[in-house]
Formats: C-alpha cells, sequence, structure tokens
RNA sequence: GCUACAUUCGUCUAGAGGUCUAGGACAUCAGAUUCUCAUUCUGAAGAUCGCGGGUUCGAAUCCCGCAUGUAGUACCA
C-alpha cells in the first residue's frame, strides 16, 4: 500500500466546530497509526464569507488540542507549495478548461437570478441533462455566441456534464458500498469566471489529487456529493489513485434532532468551539472549552469515543493508546448525541491526574482576580485536599473560599437543626484544649475534642458540625481537623469565638 | 418532493444466527464510609433491540416492506 496522507480541510469562515475537531482528530489517529502524513489545507474558495483571523483560530486550537500536522498552511515548505486555496487559483483553471475541452463539463452563462426564475417555474428544477438544453449555455448557443460573450467578458461558470442513467458505487471505510444513480446529480458548478476560483467539489479533488491523498476522511455531509466526486476523478483521469473515502456520522444535538450548532450550545450552556471566539464582524463572543477550564485530553478522550469505540470496555485513552486502537470499522454509522455530562466526567478524571503543583499555579490566578494574595505552598496544600472533589479548577474556589475569607454568614439550617443550648460554651472550651497543644497536631486536636465531647456527653454530630459551622460556614467540606490546620489555630480562635458571639448574642458587629 | 444514510437502556455504545433472562460507561437512585458536603466503593433501576412480515430448528444479528429521524438537494464548504 501506497503511503498514508490524509488532511484536514477546514474552510475559514469562523470559528472551529467541534464536529471539525473530532474530523481531524480522526484524520490524526489513522494517518500516526498508518506512519503517514496529515495535512492542513485551508479551502477558501468562497471570498465572500472569508473571515479574519479564523485561519490563525483553527491552528491555534489544534495547537493547543495537541494535533500536530505534517504539512500545512502553518508549516513553511521548500516546495513553494502553498495549502491555502486562494493562493492556488493558477491551478485550477487548466482542469476547469480541461473537462471543456473533453466535452466533460460545459460553459454556462445563466445568472443566479435566472435560475432561481426557473426554480420557481418548475418544482424540483435541478440544472442537469434533462433541463441544460434550455439553459443558456455552450451546449445550447451556438459556437461564435459563446465566443462573442466570453470576449465581452461576460460572467460564466463551468459547470460539470453528468451523463444520467449511470449507477456510480462508492466504497466507504464507514458506511460500507453505497450506489447512487447519476441521474439524480445535477451539474454542479465547478469553477466561476466571477473570481477565478473554483467550488468546493472540483478544487478538492484536484487538490487532493496533486497532494497524494490517500483517504479522504471527512464529515457525513459530504456523502451525498461523494459520487459527483468520484466523477470528477474518472473525468480528470485520475480513477485509478482515487483516494479512499471515510465519512463519519454526524455529531448531533443534546436534545431533539439535528447536526449540533453553535446555537445549541448557547442555549443549553456549553461551548461548541475549543477556543473562545469572537466574531470580528458581530463582535459577539463564543465561549470555548479551553476557556471553560477543559483539559484537551479530556476533550480528545471525549470526542475520540463520540461515534467510535475501542470494543473494550476501556474507557480512558491518551493520545498515544488511540492512535494504536482506532480503526474505521468501529467507527459507528449513526449520529451520536453530544453529552456535555460525559466531558465534565472526562475532565473529572483527567484533572486528578494533574499535579497539587499544576492546578495550585492556576487556581492563583483565579486567587489574583479574586484580590487574594496567599503563598503557593498553602494553596497547594488545599488543593491536594480537595481536588478529588472537582471537574474544574474554577470548582476550586466555590470548595475552598472559607481557606482565604472567613465566613460572613452561617447556614440558618444548621443552626436551627444543631445548634443547641451551650452549644457556645462547649465550643469555647474545645477550642482551650486545642489550645494546649503545642505545636498544633491535627490528630491530637482531633483525640482531645473526641474525649471532650464524650466526657460531657455532647451530641458529637451537633458539635462537630457546629464547629464546622463556625469554621466554614456552612456544613460542607473535608474533614474538619484538616481545616483547623490549614487555618491554623489563631484564625480558628478568632471564627469560634466569631461564630458563638454572632449566633448566640445574634451580634454581628464583627461580620 | 427527490436521493442517500441511519434506528439496541434518558445519553454514548457492546453485540458479525445459538454463549443475550442483551454487556459496559455517563447521568439517576439507594447503601456503605464520614461530624457535614463531596469524592470513593458497592448495589439498584433502566432496552418487549422502531414496527410488520419473511428466511431458519433458532434472529438484536440475514432478507423485504413500512415508519421515523438525519443529511444533501447553492456561482457554501
Amino acid at each position: 500500500m501506497s503511503e498514508v496522507r490524509v488532511r484536514f480541510a477546514p474552510s475559514p469562515t469562523g470559528a472551529l466546530h467541534i464536529g471539525g475537531v473530532r474530523t481531524a482528530l480522526y484524520n490524526y489517529l489513522f494517518a500516526r497509526q498508518n506512519g503517514g502524513k496529515i495535512i492542513l489545507r485551508i479551502e477558501d474558495t468562497d471570498s465572500s464569507r472569508f473571515v479574519a483571523g479564523a485561519e490563525q483560530y483553527i491552528i491555534d486550537s489544534f495547537q493547543w488540542l495537541g494535533i500536530t500536522f505534517d504539512e500545512g498552511v502553518h508549516i513553511p515548505n521548500n516546495e513553494g507549495i502553498s495549502y491555502r486555496q486562494s493562493e492556488r487559483k493558477p491551478i485550477y483553471k487548466q482542469y476547469a478548461d480541461e473537462l471543456v475541452k473533453k466535452g466533460l463539463a460545459y460553459i454556462a452563462f445563466d445568472t443566479p437570478e435566472e435560475i432561481e426564475t426557473k426554480r420557481k417555474e418548475f418544482s424540483n428544477f435541478q440544472y442537469d441533462a434533462q433541463t441544460r438544453t434550455m439553459m443558456k449555455n455552450s451546449l445550447t448557443l451556438p459556437a461564435a455566441e459563446v465566443q462573442r460573450r466570453l470576449d465581452n467578458q461576460e460572467q460564466y461558470v463551468v459547470r460539470i456534464k453528468i451523463e444520467p442513467g449511470e449507477d456510480i458505487e462508492i466504497n466507504d471505510l464507514i458506511c460500507g458500498n453505497v450506489r447512487i444513480n447519476s441521474s439524480v446529480l445535477d451539474d454542479k458548478v465547478i469553477w466561476k469566471s466571477s473570481d477565478g476560483l473554483p467550488t468546493y467539489h472540483l478544487a478538492n479533488i484536484v487538490d487532493d489529487h496533486l497532494m497524494k491523498i490517500s483517504h479522504v476522511i471527512r464529515g457525513a455531509e459530504w456523502l451525498p456529493s461523494a459520487p459527483l466526486h468520484v466523477l470528477l476523478y474518472r473525468y480528470l483521469g485520475w480513477a485509478d489513485t482515487m483516494p479512499q473515502f471515510a465519512h463519519l456520522p454526524l455529531i448531533l444535538k443534546p436534545d431533539g434532532n439535528g447536526k449540533l450548532s453553535k446555537r445549541d450550545g448557547d442555549r443549553l450552556g456549553f461551548p461548541v468551539f475549543p477556543l473562545q471566539w469572537t466574531d470580528p464582524k458581530t463582535g459577539e463572543t463564543s465561549m470555548g472549552y479551553r476557556e471553560q477550564g477543559y483539559l484537551p485530553e479530556a476533550i480528545i478522550n471525549f470526542l475520540a469515543l463520540l461515534g467510535w469505540n475501542p470494543g473494550t470496555e476501556q474507557e480512558i485513552f491518551s493520545m498515544e493508546e488511540l492512535i494504536q486502537v482506532f480503526s474505521f470499522n468501529r467507527v459507528s454509522k449513526s449520529g451520536a448525541k453530544f453529552d456535555i455530562e460525559k466531558a465534565k466526567w472526562f475532565n473529572h478524571k483527567y484533572l486528578q491526574n494533574k499535579s497539587d503543583q499544576e492546578i495550585s499555579v492556576e487556581f492563583q490566578q483565579i486567587l489574583i482576580q479574586k484580590g487574594i494574595d496567599t503563598s503557593l505552598i498553602y494553596v497547594e496544600q488545599i488543593v491536594a485536599l480537595l481536588k478529588e472533589r472537582i471537574s474544574f479548577v474554577a470548582d476550586l474556589w466555590e470548595q475552598s473560599h472559607y481557606f482565604f475569607i472567613a465566613p460572613t454568614a452561617y447556614d440558618e439550617q444548621v443552626i436551627r437543626k444543631r445548634w443547641k443550648e451551650n452549644m457556645g460554651n462547649n465550643l469555647l472550651e474545645i477550642i482551650k484544649l486545642i489550645e494546649t497543644v503545642q505545636p498544633f497536631d491535627k490528630t491530637k486536636a482531633h483525640d482531645l475534642t473526641m474525649d471532650y465531647i464524650q466526657q460531657n456527653e455532647l451530641h458529637l454530630g451537633h458539635t462537630m458540625n457546629c464547629f464546622r459551622l463556625a469554621l466554614v460556614g456552612a456544613a460542607k467540606g473535608p474533614d474538619l481537623f484538616e481545616i483547623v490546620n490549614l487555618l491554623g489555630f489563631e484564625e480558628t480562635k478568632q471564627r469560634v469565638v466569631r461564630a458563638v458571639d454572632c449566633i448566640e448574642n445574634k451580634n454581628s458587629s464583627h461580620l
């Protein structure tokens, strides 16, 4: 088998959709598994839809995700090859001309308005073998007339000439054999004089051929036009080196049906783009996985399993493992609904593998934003204590704010249920006992507290929870003496005194 | 409308004629642990395999029909 060469070929019309990320990922896995090459090609043949910054966004996204390319717009090469279709403009014209010369394509002068009129006139109108005879093209117009229009610089398009009644079969690595009759295909525009650029269909075939692409791995929305592409390969005489196709199932919206769109993300509150993106035209900003605190490894793992499965019960895969085990025959054929909950779970798993220090450095940034200046060592101890309960670094604040800011309110429900008479005195007595532990030791403090509770026949749950309430403000958090340990005795004492005063004397003056 | 593709727990999926009283994961619920919350662990619930016909001794698995869904049907990719 010849060298595996695959490409990911996005259009720079905006941010990179998560479905596109998955397509790129599968391309990447397949290429790496086979020791092949993966190419990043920018399909900007529609000049009117170009969006500034989109290309760089795509490059940045893959860099963040750890998907690397061997060739592409962002990788310099010595051959002078451009991977941007707008810069390959001169290449395509000759193939369009060649097709016209061979009678496999023709020139059409119909304006968009004229075609629109036809569409209204005839239901199910399509520009094909049946209708092209009544249109303005080089098949119906006298040669001299065609030449006259060309000489007059009239705008035209080149349309492929589809011969009806032929079954075209495509052998898809995922969908199997799909047969379609050429009669249902229309004479697609493959080149347009208005900007001198080909349409996607021609550009993609020419580039894939020139770049020696061995496998075309793309979304299922392309399956219906695959027969046209097969025909183009044949017309151009490249049928024997035509790449293999693999059409990936769509990623569907979590609720209802249909393709996952940016709107769904906004509506349901999750990102659809890898990185935050601000549309230069509207100024509208969309959230990104990176900014929401997702780890690239988690996104990769999550996406890999959305539409593909290993056939084993393994769920967690590193990129290396994915490269080893990925295969097209384990890609499912039906669309997969997007489930953000699963993504969160993956993130939780991957976050647990991060060191306390790594997480702390990030968390410290959040603390600084909140105006809290504290040592990394202190933060690390807190992270060590709390990281297993979080899915995102940002969750840490909700879990740990009381380590930085003393409570300003006490959960009323806990007071009502557990703060019985004499609780204040008991807590102050316990504090006195703990004070005798010099230097402070959490185990000793714990034992002394337990002894006190037992000797005075106090209710363990009530007492401990009220102690906790004084330090945290609520009935939550890790082991109480771990909190005392981190807070330090002085701070603990102050908080207990304040809580007792506040709750029993209804004195909130020090809060 | 036309064409193609798809259809197994709420979701992602395993399943390649008997091993399926259909397995796993997320989510849900319960129990255990704990002063609390969370984590973790254990367990439970959850799918008449879209429907109807065949083929076969036997079908989630093969065939046909229907239904539903999705995609495409642009001088967009």
